[in-house]
DNA sequence: CATGGGATTGACT
DNA sequence: GTCAATCCCATGC
């Protein structure tokens, strides 16, 4: 309990399943994730300690937030000892708190399209890039972990990479329908890494 | 200093 | 299914 982010990276992605993301009045059950490797292509930290991709080789259990397509913002937790450069991105979220704050910042009402997606969750909470290196135990984006059994997880191949494309390294809630839109957890998904 | 490329999303054909 | 939006940063001149 120590230090639960400083183990292998897919432990991590699995164990985070089922934890409660929580920022100000917001919060969501992590329901998918993805694991990155600084020893494979994916993952930024490939290129070595760089200003972008120094808190990804900082201390376990520290957010690593960034732009994507500039135009997201995505949450990762930093995983394995300082040193070595491994990420779990949260990819989607139940949501459980602060649901109308939610909805307001996203436009949108439905349920299953306030988080669903990296890039849609980081807007519903609110989460922006000052986040970066801050403390997950200690906000003010916060990850609580699962105290009870782990629900069904799914295997399956990372979404909208192109480099190690094959690794099985996302996670996700089996049958769930707050899953981004990938379509982890489907039939498709399972029987493509088992392939 | 200029350029190119994304760990995505939503609107549109 | 296709495509543009739009910003940070890594790389190269």
């Amino acid at each position: 309990m120590s230090d639960p982010y400083r183990g292998p990276v897919c432990e991590v992605a699995r164990a985070l399943i089922g934890g409660v993301v929580r920022h100000g009045e917001t919060a969501g059950v992590i329901v998918e994730t993805e694991a990155y490797h600084d020893s494979e292509p994916a993952c930024h930290a490939y290129i070595g300690r760089t200003p972008r991709t120094l808190t990804l080789f900082g201390p376990p259990g520290r957010a690593y937030v960034y732009r994507s397509y500039g135009v997201h913002v995505m949450l990762n937790a930093v995983a394995e000892p300082d040193g070595i450069g491994a990420a779990v991105l949260i990819r989607a979220l139940e949501p459980c708190d602060g649901i109308e704050l939610m909805r307001a910042r996203r436009g949108r009402e439905a349920l299953e399209e306030l988080c669903s997606g990296p890039g849609k969750l980081t807007q519903a909470l609110g989460i922006e890039l000052v986040h970066n290196g801050g403390d997950l135990s200690g906000g003010p984006v916060t990850i609580s972990l699962r105290a009870g059994r782990s629900p069904q997880i799914v295997a399956s191949r990372r979404i909208g990479i192109t480099k190690a494309v094959d690794l099985p390294w996302r996670f996700s809630v089996r049958g769930s329908r707050f899953v981004s839109r990938g379509g982890a957890g489907s039939a498709a998904a399972v029987s493509r890494v088992a392939r």
